[in-house]
DNA sequence: AATATCGCCGCAAACATTTGCGGAAATGTT
DNA sequence: AACATTTCCGCAAATGTTTGCGGCGATATT
């Protein structure tokens, strides 16, 4: 219940000037070794700590960055906040972090929420129809560092951190054909995602070199139950699909679920193929192959490029980390 | 780049004082319909927005809560960290995240970036060897309310907010019971946590009460890989395992690894439980049996009891989730 | 001995906001 | 017409910290 300490109940105990005891704690040069070693005892006595209000006042920094994500409980992005947080800790930072749910309105929101809490800047990973385009160009105009990671609007000029979803599609396309096969049905996520329409178009183009005639169909799913009843009408049609794609975790999920209640062998009467962290494909007999999208490892380049942003402000870079195969048993 | 709007600057513009203006925009009754509109166009005009840490300087309240896990990405503490996020941001307050990782020297470094950071509440799940046990004593004299969640220590008179932990281990074993297994692996977290003496504890004691002659082996494991070896070990040995029980999502995972490995057929070779938040068990064929531990439940218990503190400071409370038993097919 | 240098420290402004108090003008009351 | 009340607003202090500038005594330089 002792009241918090401040520079100023310091400096009347020891009869000296507020800003003796600030630059004292600082070791300033100014102040003598003497007095340094007075005022440092008497403030790790009272345990002073700085009013981080009073400072983020005083110089206009805030030593914040805010996240601002469509859903924390997602397993990229989970791994992915927690590798930017551990290096913002490391780097002196603390991380807010905002849900936006599917709501527009929720992000703009949580974007004002970022402004208004005067964090040094936003990681943002946005929402299917985002309207916030403009709300981007306006902090950044304002020198508020915008960073967007994964799932990215089709602005230039904004640094961002993305996989190689191109290059993921085509390791995938070119995997199916390797393996011979004919007749694929491809799940793919929210269409009004850029990073769904670039996925797709890299595996659908990819696909066309093949010219031994394969039969694909493309479906979008925007939840792993809708992916778990598109596979479950896919696989009742003659003739039934001879593999399956997912370009994420959430489409393998449901995948899963509907071709183990078939009763359906992987890979033998069908095979399977997504892009996933790697967390789930693993727990599967066999283990699924797949390409790997590394939402920790995704995050230590962000979190890197904001704080070189912090250092120096720099022209707009976009970092692509590239994709890789990891092979299971499931083709 | 606009310099950012402030009180001073609408004062000037608009030849009002200060006062006026912070008054007009909080719509206090001195001041006149008239100016107050006045002064409302022009701030919305020059996009003013109220200083965070102006305000927090002043009122000594941040509107921030802090959040110290051992790990962000992690199927329990995920959901219960969205949950908290969400009646969080809801009722005006902001969520600032801190891992621990498993170094007790960084749990208290993160627990002194709260204070610093003058959050106006603390939710931790501690890690295993804590050693911030006067820390949180002295945060809660200081008028900082803390919050225990899920793993917590032996702490009396704070707040927490936990599972039914023995509840679930009771369930666990007497569906063992009902099933008449006979031969009990059982594997168990970390032994310093308290949460793994209190499930282990109740689980064996349940058993106790079948007087039939099970067998129980139980094991700590600190890891999925951990678990994996034990269970490769137990299976290999005569006899043979006819159950594996698992506290939680981790060590099932490690547990079907090993089981998928060995080509065991569940339930007719060996049968499996687990606590669990649920999306792991879902993901076999059969699923699994589990009892239920909601981390998005837990959350929006905790984030409620928080807020409640912040209203009128009431006595600590112990509030537990009661839990539920699931049915797959593993048993 | 006069001047320059240096070590050590305090004054005061600035950051943006909130709020108790008081004051002037306008209105209402006898 | 004298007084009381109400309406509307400004002054100034306070929150805790940082920092440019200047000052004073002591030592060093010529």
């Amino acid at each position: 219940m002792a009241q918090t300490a401040t520079l100023k109940k310091i400096s009347v105990q020891l009869n000296l000037s507020i800003s003796t005891i600030s630059r004292a704690l600082k070791n300033h040069p100014d102040i003598s070794e003497n007095t340094k070693q007075k005022v440092r005892e008497l403030a790790a006595l009272m345990e002073y700590e700085p009013n981080a209000y009073a400072v983020n006042l005083r110089t206009n920094k805030s030593k914040v960055f805010g996240m601002v994500v469509p859903a924390i409980s997602n397993l990229f992005n989970d791994s992915f906040i927690a590798a930017v947080e551990e290096d913002a800790r490391k780097n002196g930072y603390s991380l807010m972090i905002l849900q936006s749910g599917d709501d527009p309105l929720q992000e703009i929101e949580n974007l004002k929420i970022c402004k208004q809490s005067r964090v040094d800047g936003i990681f943002i990973s946005v929402i299917a129809n985002s309207h916030a385009g403009e709300i981007f160009l306006k902090y950044k105009e304002a020198g508020l560092p915008v960073l967007f990671f994964d799932k990215t609007p089709d602005a230039v000029n904004f640094d961002s951190v993305c996989m190689a979803d191109e290059e993921a599609a085509v390791i995938a396309a070119n995997t199916i054909i390797k393996h011979k096969k004919k007749n694929i049905l491809a799940l793919f996520g929210n269409p009004e995602l850029s990073i769904t329409k670039k996925r797709k178009d890299a595996f659908l183009k990819a696909l066309e070199k093949d010219t031994t005639g394969i039969i694909i169909t493309t479906q979008f799913c925007v939840s792993s139950d809708e992916a778990r009843q598109a596979v479950n009408k896919a696989i009742k049609k003659a003739p039934r699909p001879d593999h399956v794609f997912c370009m994420s975790d959430e489409l393998l999920i449901g995948t899963m679920k509907s071709l183990h209640k078939a009763a359906l062998s992987i890979p033998k009467d069908i095979s399977v193929l997504a892009i996933s962290n790697g967390l789930i494909p693993g727990l599967f007999n066999p283990e699924i192959t797949y390409i790997e999208t590394n939402g920790y490892q995704l995050g230590k380049l962000a979190i890197k490029r904001m704080l070189e942003n912090m250092e120096a402000p720099t022209p707009p870079q976009s970092i692509i980390l590239p994709s890789r195969l990891v092979e299971g048993g499931s083709l």
